[in-house]
DNA sequence: TAAGTAAGTTGGACTGTACAACTAACTATG
DNA sequence: CATAGTTAGTTGTACAGTCCAACTTACTTA
């Protein structure tokens, strides 16, 4: 026979019955939500409970929980859940981040999260009780998260602004009426430093993924085009990165 | 009480014991093995067992199997793993790709893998009796895989295309020495289109990631510089990709 | 009416790719 | 020994898009 039991191959037995009778893993999903608002990238975080037993009691943690394998069908729409319970937005950006499995980061036994991020506009949201915005500073969060929540969200925040470089991510943090300086702004809050106007203009309007809408913003100057997303859903991707700093 | 169990969250009873008593999802690690052999891109696969109850007899499956709690400290060492039994090499290119989980992909039960991709040079391996190297021709396996791992591999082949677009990941594809001319060809092998040559060496060498050593590939024309990696291990990122086609 | 401010445009310098023609170094062949 | 063939590697012009900086435009406020 060419192949082995893949459980046999992790040295664990497959009963005749058919049973896989080992020890399972704890599995979760974990969602970092991501929104701008007061000039700063925020994250949605809730505080863990206190119950006895329960690990990490009121610290802060990313939104998640066990996976139901009676009710959610797959990992996405487990996410999806999840965001939609915490802040009522259905159909925002959901990308799946990777997953963190490992012996000790749950003192419950040997666990695995997958971990997704996704991208509201601010005001989409009706938050829970218990959850709330935290806003990152520098590309770090000051607060000390439950389990290893730290560093999925700093791993969160890299690709972010990795993506951000090249793509048109942020589109998705908008409301839905903007205008080019409003994104331009986004951009930079993202990637943490400036970005030069006439370059930014030229790569977003020939990339053909925003429309102008018949309206102005007005303001105590020179009024403003607002523009909203094309129907597109599909992020543009860039052949260049935002001329990178150093 | 700010927070809400995780357990309870998901509708699941956490006992007053501590007991984590609801039905957990099963939970594997695979592996999409890339080299180039033959000009051709290849995926090392194994073939699934033909035992009584076994998912999938006989069909080509992503090397991989269950996460043994007791031996695998995390996911990263659990792929490593399990690519060091197929091919005996222990530091190649190794980055997590996704998970994929849902109630369907195992006709055994809801379960979720996490999927990794690594990069090994052809000639590095020693494969075990059951693993062999598929060729991928135009982006596509001809054979049909086990469970999901269709998917799985046109996921990882995607994100290598892309990756390849605007990083040096080919390198990791290369042996100990190699020439210009070489690293293009495995380029053109991944990306299926061809390159320009003057461009590409331009890039290439200003990436600052390879060295020549002192000797010439020879041949039945002119001798090609052979240039080795750099120890660095991280690969590069090129801050436009390649003249997209279209 | 002038000053202030943000929106949006314009033009020259620069960087790196695209394309194509070129030179260089070797082998094989008549 | 000369010449054709092949691949390595270079060079030069065109072009695209960013960088930088100055400019015009449209509005508010004093």
């Amino acid at each position: 026979m060419a192949g082995k039991d893949r459980a046999q191959e992790s040295g664990q037995g497959l009963g005749k019955s058919g049973h896989l009778d080992f020890p399972r893993p704890l599995t979760t999903v974990d969602v970092v939500i991501f929104s701008i608002s007061g000039d700063k990238l925020q994250v949605l975080l809730v505080q863990r409970p206190a119950g006895e037993g329960e690990p990490f009691p009121l610290l802060l943690a990313l939104p998640g929980g066990f996976v139901d394998v009676a009710k959610d069908r797959d990992l996405a729409a487990c996410a999806a859940r999840k965001l939609k319970e915490k802040t009522g937005v259905t159909s925002p950006y959901l990308e799946q981040l990777g997953s963190w499995g490992s012996a000790s980061r749950d003192p419950r036994g040997w666990s695995a999260t997958h971990a997704y991020f996704a991208l509201i506009p601010a005001e989409a949201s009706v938050l829970t009780p218990d959850a709330r915005w935290c806003p990152i500073h520098g590309g770090r969060l000051k607060e000390k998260l439950a389990f290893d929540h730290g560093d999925i969200l700093a791993s969160a925040i890299q690709r972010l602004r990795n993506k951000v470089e090249y793509t048109s991510l942020p589109a998705y943090l908008m409301p839905a009426e903007f205008t080019l300086p409003d994104l331009q702004r986004v951009y930079e809050i993202v990637l943490d430093r400036p970005l030069e106007k006439s370059a930014f203009r030229t790569r977003i309007l020939s990339a053909d993924m925003i429309e102008p809408v018949a309206k102005m913003r007005r303001g105590p100057n020179r009024p403003a085009q607002l523009y909203r997303l094309k129907k597109s859903s599909e992020p543009v991707y860039f052949v260049r990165t935002f001329n990178p700093p150093e």
